[in-house]
Order: C-alpha cells, then sequence, then structure tokens
DNA sequence: CCGGATCCTCGTGGATACTG
DNA sequence: CAGTATCCACGAGGATCCGG
C-alpha cells in the first residue's frame, strides 16, 4: 500500500471512532430531535411529548434521564402546586446545534428529492 | 402565545420532521460509518467489515442493502475470478459528507471533554 | 470472496394502569 | 402534571453454517 493511501485509512478509522463516539451519545431515534426542540426554548415534560412527533411517554423520561447524565439537558423542578417541571439545554447540550442544523438540512433536501422522483 | 413564540414554535416542529426524516434513512447505528468510511474510497465487502468496527457480516450486508436502495451507495460487481465487489459511494450519497464530518467533530470533542474529566 | 439462511437473544418501544 | 411499573411484541443484531 502506498504511504498516502495508508494515511487516508488511517484518518477514515479515526473518523469512524470519533462517528461511534458520538451516536453512543446520541443512540436512538429521539434524542437528536429533543435536544434540537429544547435548543429553541426550555420545555415541559407535555409540552415536548406533543412536540416530538410519536414519542411514548415511557420513551421520553427515558431519553431525558439519559440525556442529563450525559450533561446536555438540565432538569428544573419549580415549587408550584401542581408541580412543574422544566427541562432546558446546557451550555455543553448547545454545542449540538450545528449537528442538528446540518441534519434538518439534509433532511429537507432529502424530502424535496423524494417528492421530485 | 405571541406571534413571534408561535413562529418560533412553526419553526422547531419543521426541523424535528426534518430530523427524522433524515434519521429514516440514516437509523442504526453502522450506516453513518459506512457512508464515511466509503467517502475515503470504494471498498470491498471484506475491507469493510474490517473497517468499520464491531459490525458483524449479516448486519453489513443489510445496511449496504438499504443504503443502495436509497441510493447513496453503488454496488459494482468485478467481473474477476473470484468474484470482487466494489461498494462506492454515489453522487447523492456524497452529498451526507459534511454530515459526517460534524458528527466525527463532535465525536473527537466529546472524547477529549470525558477525557479531561 | 461475497454473502444468504437460520436460529437465538436481548433491547427498544408501545399500551395501559397507577402514584404523588 | 410528571412521571413509574408492568406486560408484551417486534426487530436489531450476533453466531454459525451453507452455497455460488
Amino acid at each position: 500500500m502506498k504511504p498516502k493511501e495508508e494515511f487516508h485509512l488511517k484518518q477514515c478509522r479515526q473518523k469512524i471512532r470519533a462517528i461511534h463516539d458520538t451516536l453512543d451519545v446520541l443512540n436512538g431515534k429521539w434524542k437528536i430531535s429533543i435536544i434540537s426542540c429544547l435548543c429553541y426554548a426550555p420545555m415541559r415534560y407535555s409540552e415536548l411529548l406533543k412536540e416530538v412527533h410519536g414519542i411514548s411517554g415511557k420513551m421520553l423520561s427515558r431519553e431525558l434521564k439519559d440525556l442529563e447524565m450525559n450533561n446536555l439537558i438540565k432538569r428544573n423542578v419549580l415549587d408550584t402546586q401542581p408541580v412543574v417541571v422544566k427541562y432546558e439545554i446546557t451550555e455543553y447540550g448547545s454545542s449540538l446545534k450545528e449537528l442538528t442544523n446540518v441534519i434538518a438540512d439534509w433532511g429537507i433536501k432529502h424530502r424535496e428529492k423524494i417528492i421530485n422522483s
């Protein structure tokens, strides 16, 4: 193998490892949507349940717990009656905003392509 | 609700729909890695099996079939003995390159953050 | 070498009912 | 309102063997 190819291959492997690292944190089909949603505004549990279309209550609470563990979102319990819980994105979580934008942009293009074919 | 908030909410919903569209095509934990790999060079089945670390043969062939159906990659059977099969990225598939870069970049940052904490 | 077929396991995820 | 608990179905995904 030529040195140049070998270099490319090394880059490729590093990239795959990095992608795997990201997907470990954002696994499942909901987490990116939740992050994207909370990038716009803090939201309550019930609001997320409506906005993230198709998610069930169990999955939402599970995913929220995961995201909180990874310090991507923050859970705020407001001291009211009845209880109100607000989820908001952390500073670290907002570093994912570009990622969500790129994914959403491609989705829009893809949808157009499907419709036109 | 104020008009401005309502506008934001609309944007948010559209974005979530777009994200879902993308994830429908790139579901599972392997497709993005495969795409990223083929962005570097066309590869054979057995090469991908080594490069995409952890994937099993069954999953690889299944994912490749999915990606081919969505016109993101192309399967080339070379007329040799024994048979050689090369997978390469299509023009449409290469429109995902930016996406893979952004995901990989975040993965690298995230790994650094984990190590430093 | 490139997979397909088969069998098996386990996690994902929905539905529903229930608690504070 | 904001979840938890339980039950259940289904598909993801691994292991292994087989065929062109």
